[in-house]
RNA sequence: GGAUAGGGUCGCCA
């Protein structure tokens, strides 16, 4: 059973949900824990409706599975739903409350989210990065430094996000200074301060820390990636582009990065040819942020009559 | 063996 379970947790956090629900169906038994992983591959599948049918038809559930379902609404924005499953439950989840204030934060409910903090029957580490990071990503960087500081302990989910917060705000010093007190780094807080380094202009610094990095991945090669270009570094931005190809760290973002470098550049058959390799060999549909980089090479190449047919029939509204 | 928080997203103009 256990094996079974890892399994289907395998195939799920890999992506495959084919895998993962064929397994499920050939399951010889199961237990809270396969119920339980299975509804969270279908959330994460984004088959909202199965996970819900799931649950309702759970032999039994405990706070982990309704912690899942609970998280499951909130983040499907059914916060209502969520909150009254939550009423629901026989004992106070302290982390079902951080589900509930994590997506109300998400929707930039900001008022709302801290009049939830203030509700909650307790706060712990994870409710109080909860709103440390929904007051970083909204730009409010005094109301961010307020609650690190009144924040009982650190860990580096907090002290990394404070570090963004100064990043984002240009204030490399408190960036580095937070970053050198940290009692534990890990790949997410190396790759925040690899990125405050690019914004401040000091890309070598950039590069320094990441060839320093026991290990890397997707995300910090495409801070690597996004650090090159912004400072204008075409050439290696396009040699760092082809060693993660080769490694297989690539995903959506890092195509926003190399068709800037292109449009930045003036490489418009190179744009050309990476927009469509993007969801013909990799199967990223292009977003909205993808046809602007591509209607920008265009722009800027000159070729005004191509950038108007894209802007013309790409499935966006243009703004 | 399962659940909640942190990192990557050009520039310009308004």
């Amino acid at each position: 059973l256990v094996s079974w379970t890892l399994m289907l947790l395998a195939n799920a956090q890999l992506g495959h949900f084919r895998k993962t629900k064929s397994l499920w169906l050939k399951m010889p038994q199961r237990d809270l824990v396969s119920w339980t992983t299975m509804i969270n591959a279908c959330v994460a599948h984004g088959d909202f409706a199965e996970a819900k049918r799931l649950f309702d038809d759970m032999p039994q559930r405990d706070s982990v599975s309704q912690t899942a379902m609970v998280a499951a609404y909130a983040q499907c924005g059914h916060l209502e739903l969520a909150t009254r499953l939550l009423q629901e439950m026989p004992r106070h989840n302290l982390l079902c409350w951080n589900a509930i204030l994590a997506a109300t934060a998400a929707e930039g409910r900001i008022s709302r989210a801290s009049q939830i903090f203030e509700e909650m029957p307790e706060q712990d580490i994870v409710s109080w990065s909860t709103m440390l990071s929904a007051y970083a990503q909204n730009g409010l960087l005094d109301e961010a430094k307020q609650t690190f500081g009144l924040m009982p302990q650190h860990n580096s989910t907090s002290s990394t996000a404070m570090l963004a917060s100064y990043a984002q705000h240009k204030q490399l010093r408190e960036s580095k200074v937070l970053f050198d007190n940290m009692l534990e780094r890990d790949v997410v807080s190396w790759t925040a301060m690899l990125a405050a380094y690019a914004h401040n202009g000091h890309v070598r610094h950039s590069e320094r820390l990441f060839e320093s990095l026991p290990e890397r991945d997707t995300i910090c090669w495409s801070a690597m990636l996004a650090a090159l270009v912004q400072n204008g570094l075409y050439l290696e931005a396009f040699v760092v582009f082809d060693e993660m190809k080769m490694a297989g760290s690539i995903d959506k973002v890092c195509f926003v990065s190399i068709l800037i470098a292109c449009s930045q550049g003036g490489k418009v058959s190179t744009a050309k040819s990476l927009f469509v390799s993007m969801s013909l060999d990799f199967g990223f549909q292009p977003s909205k942020q993808h046809y602007c980089c591509m209607i920008d090479v265009f722009g800027r190449a000159g070729h005004l009559e191509n950038a108007q047919d894209l802007v013309a029939n790409m499935p966006y509204v243009p703004d």
